[in-house]
DNA sequence: ACATTGACCTGAGAGC
DNA sequence: TGCTCTCAGGTCAATG
């Protein structure tokens, strides 16, 4: 689930439940999802902290700590989120970590798979650096120049480009299908041999779907008509434009659809 | 530099 | 019902 889109909407969640509010508890179970921490360490940084503020680069969503010189990074692998509850009954299935707050209520990071990360960080920007990350694809500093840059230097595929996170960081399986979709580009195209034009189509069109889905609150449902994710699945699926089967195929191993008429 | 593959993980859903 | 197989929105490292 979670590319940008799905970890805005993570930080705004974060940002109307979590913030400001004293930690009592912390349990991390197992804890293999912690990386560089042992779950005792953790609590001991987190405890009697609060949470004053987050940032978002790309999938990655950083919550600073009060007082402390210190920021919890939270990675949501291909199957985390965040749940605010607190009756028992609301705790979600498959936490891995548990924040009680003095409030009484829990916020749960929750990860089926356990592919996703929690660990410290000094500064995001550092851990941003350390991982080799590229501009985040909404940063105002990823303009059409930047981005033209990007792409003309790399030779793979475009949709490879576009889900590499250190060219641009933020976009995944879906969301790449999405923006060659509506930029009417196929994904197997090389991103190098793109014309000046095409990919800054490609850039326009990756920020107006990015801005729309986290409008729609990353919900396949509440997107236009015209969007490919809400129907990417479906057996037999057709071109929300033109009505034309859609295309299956993989590419880097990850299922990969598109149109064969519109996507040229 | 790039593509490919397997590993890391485990549940959901399909097929038998 | 229960077993087995395949698939899934992510990243990383090794290989060709």
């Amino acid at each position: 689930m979670p590319e940008l889109p799905d970890v805005e909407v993570f930080k705004r969640y974060f940002d109307a439940t979590a913030l400001h509010q004293s930690i009592r508890e912390v349990e991390v179970y197992p804890e293999q999802i912690l990386g560089g921490v042992t779950g005792r360490e953790l609590k001991l940084r987190l405890s009697g902290q609060t949470f004053s503020a987050t940032r978002r680069h790309g999938k990655y969503l950083f919550a600073s700590l009060d007082g402390n010189e210190c920021w919890l990074v939270f990675h949501f692998g291909m199957t985390g989120y965040l749940k605010y509850f607190k009756k028992p009954t609301k705790k979600p299935l498959f936490d891995r970590m548990l924040i009680t707050f003095e409030n009484g209520y829990r916020l749960a990071y929750v990860s089926k798979r356990k592919l996703g990360r929690i660990e410290p960080a000094e500064q995001p920007d550092r851990f941003i650096r350390h991982k080799g990350l590229g501009p985040d694809a909404l940063s105002p500093e990823l303009d059409a120049e930047a981005f033209r840059e990007i792409v003309a230097s790399r030779d793979a595929m475009i949709k490879s480009v576009l889900t590499d996170q250190s060219a641009v960081a933020g976009i995944g399986n879906i969301y790449a299908d999405e923006v060659l979709f509506q930029a009417g580009i196929r994904p197997k195209k090389k991103a190098s041999r793109l014309s000046h034009e095409l990919v800054d189509r490609i850039f326009g069109r990756m920020v107006e779907v990015l801005r729309i889905a986290v409008d729609c609150r990353a919900e396949p449902d509440r997107m236009p008509e015209h969007f490919l994710t809400p129907r990417r699945d479906a057996e037999g699926a057709t071109c929300p434009v033109c009505g034309e089967t859609l295309r299956k195929t993989r590419i880097a191993d990850r299922p990969t659809r598109y149109c064969p008429t519109c996507q040229s």
